[in-house]
DNA sequence: TCTATATACGATAATATTAGTCGTATTTAT
DNA sequence: ATAAATACGACTAATATTATCGTATATAGA
């Protein structure tokens, strides 16, 4: 419960290690997998959505790879969260609605509450905060 | 991802209709199922589960039900989901820690920093607050 | 004391989600 | 040309969640 995905685990980690270069040098999936010890094609769809995203940006061909396009302190992590895998919520009742309860519920309220507090949490939190 | 889980909210469902009732008053499983149209095998076991942390009172035989035994205000959300479903948090590491990444691993300190985040925000927010 | 109705709970089945793989296309430096 | 990199849809495997089944225990009431 609450746990984070192996898709944001992943991003997290090329973002890491992405800090770690020369600023503007490019670094390969395949350098990262093989450091990281992670599956290459995992990390390579994560790091394609990321540059999808302009999180980081992609350079093809040999010598190519990925570095980061983008300020990283005005990322917020609700965005970082929902970019790579959609609106954040605990519960479905807001996105897709043939929830079963119909007028029976009586936790909207309740959910919504959670939930704003969540999105509040992590909009004020950025990347850099978490990354650096 | 960072979704509420069925058992967590067949309990706030349950607490919700709880307090409906006067103060004291016992409802039955069923009648909690039935009213809301969920599993009453399930919806009874987190039942149990709330019973056995004293957030709620069990009474057995025909006339038995379950009513509210606690003071929700000094429940925090963070107990409230750990009592539930044991340890919150966003990864692995901490709790089961045969992690594959050992020394490779650059982002035990983000995932951190985010678990503590969600802790401290959860350990904010008590269970009234968000069931009243 | 018998019966009906409630909680208690371990085991298992069904389903959904997440994680990982495969195959192929495209780009481009050398 | 070719080799090494990104791009991406389809598929499979693994895991976690959700739900059900079967049975035991407690107890109010006839």
């Amino acid at each position: 419960m609450l746990k984070l995905t192996r898709k944001v685990e992943y991003a997290l980690i090329a973002l890491r290690h992405m800090q770690t270069m020369r600023p503007g040098k490019l670094t390969s999936a395949k350098e990262i997998a093989l450091s990281h010890g992670i599956p290459l094609q995992l990390l390579a769809k994560t790091l394609q959505k990321m540059a999808k995203e302009n999180i980081i940006e992609a350079v093809q061909g040999p010598s190519g790879g990925y570095r980061i396009a983008s300020n990283l302190d005005q990322i917020s992590l609700k965005d970082f969260f929902e970019k790579l895998e959609g609106p954040l919520g605990m519960m479905d009742c807001y996105f897709d609605s043939d929830c079963i309860q119909l007028g029976a519920c009586n936790i909207r309220t309740p959910i919504q509450r959670i939930n704003d507090n969540m999105r509040n949490m992590f909009s004020k939190m950025s990347l850099r905060e978490v990354t650096q």
